[in-house]
Order: structure tokens, then C-alpha cells, then sequence
DNA sequence: CGAAGGGTTGAGCCCCTTCAATCTTAGTGG
DNA sequence: CCACTAAGATTGAAGGGGCTCAACCCTTCG
């Protein structure tokens, strides 16, 4: 099941490859597998001590290369694995019984896939890779335990990075129920920058996304016909501008309040 | 703010009233108010021990009887206390910038009201009452701390508490966002018999919900004028009665498949 | 160069909304 | 006990936002 190379941090083979000489690939997909980068994210959250640091780069884990739209875990698994994301983007999803899927959130480096689900114990959706994706997967066991070794620091921050999750899914449902095509994607385009700035992957104001418009659309619940009408009258409007997979944000301001975007729940 | 009585749960007067005779009562409504009921949810997701127990028992909390309609928490109050439904019902909320309200969840005796939010340190949505009501009101940083104590436990325990009503949230993106009026609304239905039969509150064909139907079209996205069809047209079928406030489900199999119920994540 | 995936555009329709009115029920005070 | 009131439920009619169906175009990749 597992197809990828299994490594453990502490191998010799990783440290090889630190060598290799391509900046690029060194920025985006750090030729060490390491947990550094979930490190960072839950100290933004909540402080921790330098044991709390060394017992998370010290957990065991699983690097698994995924390709762009290859399943991480399936709704009914086994909730056997956290995927911790080192590099990439990927995605939750239900699918209804009409065949119709929803996109229920998206993650990048840093985030967590199925903790919450780890924590209650069954799988509740599906998760893909939206792009080329590494993710470290951890056993369910051992999140819960250095959870619970460290409960004021860990404990909490991972508590909080799930309750984090959730909360961005409440302001979901309000999106998708209340508020029109307009109003709703200009939301989610402020919502995508507001966090890949918060977590430094790029400036809220110009970012690239590798979401394409079908998947936008079953983000923010409405046909890829009908979100490409709605992107194309608000470049037509001079509040965005797309080319490719990139989106510039003319004035956040603006944009902002066509969307009816307030940062104050993230 | 806080109008109600304080009792510390270890005090003598609260023993004596539990020798009440009134079997029903006592199970429903216990007339000494006491976190007996939040006791026993947790314990349905995670054993305690009877440390565990006396510990949630001893908790500080507050009493607070709440009014048909009355807020618990507005948006941007400052976190200060977790609200444990002792008895009645209670909603989240959140308002956008048209005045359009969405539910984002429906909670009854032994749900945490704000966990996440007290975790999170800020309230994000409103919270009301939808009939009378009583809450315990338990500081933030009693909750925090009891979790840290009992980390692999209560910790656990209300972790998935929170975590468990995050799922929820995400079937209802699912749900208003890739389902149609009349199947939605049957899902809906059944949730709430399902959970309410879960809860040991009701059975899953037969219960009484003091959701007014406009309540009910702000949980599932729709208007009321709509959601009231809907409802008609579901009665007309022969799916579901409807009479006061109370809704009586035919087949559960029927109106199952009608709505696209699967019990599996919850 | 062909194929495939994704983006773009048009036309028509339908589900749900909006507006408006009426009916029913529950609660209140005389 | 009943009139009065307000909240909620119900029904009708009309309009529109987003969907469906059906093309066509553009880019990327083998």
C-alpha cells in the first residue's frame, strides 16, 4: 500500500542527498526529509520548549512521494496514519451519492491531514494531492502519545492546529450557504492568500495556486462553469488578475469587501 | 453578566439532593446541577478512570438559565469560559455581511459549547439559546488545565468531543454545498435522530425538536419559505409527520436513501 | 502531430429566492 | 373564558442565479 521508499530520519542515505546541488529543489522539497517544517507550524500557535522540538524531529515516520492527484488516504480507512505534509498541496473530499464532490479543505507544508481523524479514530473522507506531495506519515499511536507526553505544549498545539482546521470548515458552510457566486469566490481567493501569507509561502496579495478551476469551484460548492463566468467578471471588474495557476490581487481592500472577508477567524 | 448560583460540586447540599426521588428526572434533567451528563458523554468516546471522574466533578463551574432565544456568546467575546449544556438546546451562528444568518451547529445536554473556541482563545461565531437552557460555565484555563492533567483521557476525551463536532460541520459543507433541497433536508433529519438516539435522548424515528423551521432552513441553507415545502413535500410522500414541533420518520430506510444517510461519520 | 486535460463561451431551463398575503397556533391580558 | 396579539407556518406568483448541455479553444505533453 505504502508504494513509496520507506526511510527513517536517522538513515544515512537521507543526509546523502542533502547534497545535491539545486537550489530550487532545496527551497521547495528540502532533500532531508525532516519534520522541521510541522516543528514551525505548531510553534506559531503555541511555545515550545527545546525537549517538546527534539521529541517531534524525533518521532518516527514514513516519507511518501505523492503525484498530482493520487489518493493519501480514502474515506474508511484504516486511521492508522497522521500525514504530516512536508512539501506540496493536497486536499480533503467527500463525495455525495450522486457522484458530486466537495472539497471539504486544502493543505499545504506545514499541515496536518487526518489528525482529527487519527484522534477519532476512523476516516472520515477522502485526502489527494493536489500536486506533487511529500508527506510524513506518522502513526496514529504515536501522535497520541507524544500528545500526551507533552500535553500543555504538543498536546495543545496539535488540539489546536485540528480545532483550527474545523474552524476554517464553519466558515465554510457560511460561504457556500449565504453568500453568492460573487461574494463567495472572492472570499476564497482572500481566504488562500490571508493563509499562505500567515504560513510565508507567499504574499496574500499575489500567489500561485495548483488548484485547478474545477477544483476552486468544488471548493467553494458551485460548477466549473460557473465559477470560470464568475473569475472572468471579477478580472473584468480590475479586482484579479490570473494567468496560469497564479492570481494577483489588484486591491486586497476591495477585494476583501466583495468577499465579505474578515481575517478574524483564522 | 453571570446572574446564577455558583456551586462547587463537592459541597454536602448537593449529595443530599441527589436522594430525589423521581427516576425520570434524574435522568433527563437531574435537579441537582452537577456535570454528571458531560461525564457521561465523554465516557462514550473514551474510558475514565474514577479519578478521571471526581476530577471533571470538581470542576469550579457556574449555572447560567438561559432563555428561548437568549445569547450564550457573541462573536468576538473573549474566550473566557467553555458553556457545558446541562439541559436544553443551544446553536452556533454566524452572520454575514448581508445580515443572512447560517447555523453551523445544533447542541442539547452534554455538548461543550465553545471548546474549540476556548482552546482557540476566541470566539468566533455566536452561540443562543434555542429553548431554556442551563450551561455550566468552566473557566478556559480549567478546561486547558484539566486536559493537560489527565492528558490521556479527558485530554483525549474532549479533544474528541471538539473534534467530533468539526466532522459535523465538514458533512454539512457536503450537505449544502452538493445536495439538493429535499435530499439535504432529509439528511438532516436523520442527523438529528441519529444523534439524538446516540445521545440517549429520543428515538431516531420520533422526536421532538424545538427548532422553529426557519431555525431549521438556517441549518440547511435555505429560506424558510422554501425549507417549508420541502417539509410539505417530504409529509406528502409519506416519508416523515410533522406535527407541532415534533417529527415522526415513517421509514427510516426511505427517508435514509432519500437524503444520502450514512451514519458513518459521526 | 495528435491527444488529453483544462479553460472559455453560449443558450435554455429549473430550483430556489423574493415578495406578498393568509392562516394557524400559542401566549396574554381583560 | 374570550378577544387580542404576535410568532410561526403555509401558499401563490414571479423572477433570477446558477446549473445543464454543448460546443470550441488553448496549452501541455508524449
Amino acid at each position: 500500500v505504502l508504494g513509496a521508499h520507506v526511510r527513517s530520519e536517522s538513515t544515512f542515505a537521507v543526509d546523502c542527498r542533502a547534497s545535491v546541488l539545486d537550489p530550487w529543489r532545496l527551497i521547495i522539497e528540502p532533500p532531508t526529509a525532516s519534520l522541521e517544517v510541522i516543528v514551525r507550524k505548531l510553534e506559531r500557535s503555541c511555545a515550545l520548549t527545546d525537549a517538546d522540538r527534539r521529541a517531534i524531529l524525533a518521532l518516527p515516520f514514513v516519507v511518501r512521494s505523492l503525484e498530482r492527484g493520487q489518493y493519501i488516504t480514502r474515506e474508511a480507512d484504516p486511521a492508522a496514519y497522521a500525514h504530516l505534509i512536508l512539501s506540496g498541496w493536497a486536499y480533503r473530499q467527500r463525495i455525495v451519492g450522486k457522484g458530486a464532490r466537495q472539497i471539504l479543505s486544502v493543505h499545504w507544508d506545514g499541515d496536518i491531514l487526518n489528525l482529527s481523524n487519527c484522534v477519532l479514530g476512523a476516516v472520515d473522507c477522502d485526502a489527494l494531492a493536489i500536486m506533487k506531495c511529500e508527506v510524513a506519515m506518522v502513526s496514529t499511536l504515536a501522535v497520541k502519545q507524544i500528545a500526551a507526553e507533552h500535553p500543555a505544549t504538543i498536546g495543545l498545539a496539535l488540539w489546536r492546529a485540528s480545532l483550527a482546521d474545523g474552524a476554517l470548515v464553519g466558515e465554510w458552510v457560511t460561504n457556500i450557504a449565504r453568500r453568492d457566486s460573487r461574494t463567495r469566490v472572492a472570499h476564497l481567493l482572500c481566504e488562500f492568500g490571508f493563509r499562505l501569507e500567515r504560513d510565508g509561502l507567499a504574499d496574500r496579495n499575489w500567489y500561485s495556486i495548483p488548484l485547478t478551476q474545477e477544483h476552486i469551484a468544488d471548493c467553494a460548492g458551485l460548477t466549473p462553469i460557473h465559477l470560470n463566468r464568475v473569475l472572468k467578471a471579477l478580472e473584468r471588474e480590475g479586482l484579479i488578475q490570473l494567468s496560469r495557476r497564479e492570481i494577483t490581487i489588484i486591491s486586497w481592500q476591495s477585494l476583501a469587501a466583495v468577499g465579505d472577508f474578515r481575517g478574524n477567524c483564522l
